[in-house]
DNA sequence: CGCAATCTTGAGGAGAGTCAAGATGCGTGG
DNA sequence: CCACGCATCTTGACTCTCCTCAAGATTGCG
């Protein structure tokens, strides 16, 4: 729980990234890489609860999230939080800080991560000099959209187990997609509470859920550890499709 | 009800566009506005009630919303229906659909709208040749995306009072930064099923939340037109801030 | 080994949903 | 100009999902 500070760090090349040898990536061209390496001013290493963009703040920085799994939330006067959405490997932060003046959603690490950082000085100079990797922002923005347009038709109309089972559909596919699932199983971090707040459920309720999915044969979870036992009856549950599975940008 | 067909119409060349005139966007050079109106196809005008872009179809185009109301939407398969965000004159419409290649959401005028419709395959120019038009999408998407996100705020962690409060003080400063409020009043042209529809609530209980609240004396909402009779007490309410207003880019 | 976070279970309650019926308003056509 | 029909709004009664509170079990870590 408690935070080491976080540290810069010597980083590799971009041209070296292990993310991007992945399939779920678009490739880009080795003058594409060497203009991101220019971007990159560091790398950063923040442990697991410590925030990396904190609510309210003015992002100063641009990043790519190269290992671990963080959060995107906002938190009520009161206390209440709602998460946003989950952060895996290659997901892009900080867009939104970045264009708005403030911010109204902190950042938040879930494990230990590694972060890329960009330039925030420099972020104009993508538009100006790489049409390309401009496009491929607007793509990840996009793309970031999408899963919240999720999140909301989940908290809004479906019931409890229907969200769960969509989430976790979700979060399996986006682990699978960067690597994380070894023969069916994911290493998922969170809390049962992240879920209720991820989800909009209280913490007892998304227990008593996944009780139920386990004794339904749906799903293994426990230990931080997820299998699917049933996908397809999963998806049948969350009324979800299995979507086309596109390359996408990676900065 | 019965939807006239769309239909393309002359318009007006963009530099005299009455939207651009207002304070809420950002100014354009006279060469960008030029480009702008090479992008621009034609303009279309759709009945209320009518599809936009029906869930599940690839969109051809994008448009920016010149007048009259929208909304983005998802149906699961047994009826239920979200409401993802209202669209007010100036918005970019179909950006997702342009980016994915197959969009999950549908978009329906709530009113009679005017569309201007931008070719399709001249997105890519944008980022091509015009990198501040470029970045301008990017920052219409990350607004579009903290609009949703404030609605899944609301579906996730507000109560019912809290998430009507939110979406009427968002739609009335909305509409208010195109100059759709007059005297203290909006014409709201949204169905209580509509408001239902959008907090994740049932249309019967967002009845009784706005009979509330016209007994506290909070709203004066009926007939099509809403107006704010304590707007202070609506903002403790749905614990929001009034956010800063800078000008916003128009396409 | 012991503390703290997390998970689990139970009991009771409340916010919001569903069903159903009636009221109101409005556009259309006679 | 009025009558009809449909959509929307309103109200009541009852139900149910999910919440809150609370206590105990389990796990992991220092």
């Amino acid at each position: 729980m408690h935070a080491r500070s976080t540290a810069p760090l010597t980083g590799m090349p971009c041209s070296h990234c292990t993310l991007r040898r992945r399939a779920a990536f678009r490739c880009n061209t080795a003058e594409e890489i060497a203009f991101i390496q220019s971007l990159k001013v560091s790398e950063i290493a923040a442990a697991a609860h410590q925030a990396i963009v904190p609510q309210g703040d003015r992002s100063q920085h641009l990043y790519t999230l190269l290992s671990g799994w963080a959060f995107r939330y906002v938190i009520l006067p009161d206390g209440r939080r709602q998460i946003l959405n989950f952060l895996l490997p290659g997901d892009l932060l900080g867009l939104q800080a970045r264009l708005f003046d403030q911010t109204d959603h902190g950042i938040e690490a879930l494990t230990d991560v590694v972060l890329c950082v960009f330039a925030r000085e420099r972020f104009w100079d993508i538009y100006q000099g790489h049409p390309r990797l401009a496009f491929d922002v607007t793509w990840l923005g996009a793309r970031e959209e999408s899963l919240v347009d999720d999140g909301l038709l989940s908290a809004g109309r479906r019931t409890a187990a229907e969200r769960l089972a969509a989430m976790l559909l979700q979060l399996h596919r986006r682990a699978d997609s960067v690597g994380l699932v070894r023969d069916g199983g994911v290493e998922l971090p969170l809390t049962q509470a992240h879920l209720a707040d991820a989800l909009g459920l209280s913490a007892v309720h998304v227990n008593r859920t996944i009780q139920a999915m386990r004794r339904a044969r749906l799903i293994d979870i426990g230990g931080g550890v997820m299998r699917m036992l049933d996908p397809k009856a999963m998806r049948v549950l969350a009324r979800a499709v299995a979507p086309a599975l596109e390359p996408r940008p990676l900065l």
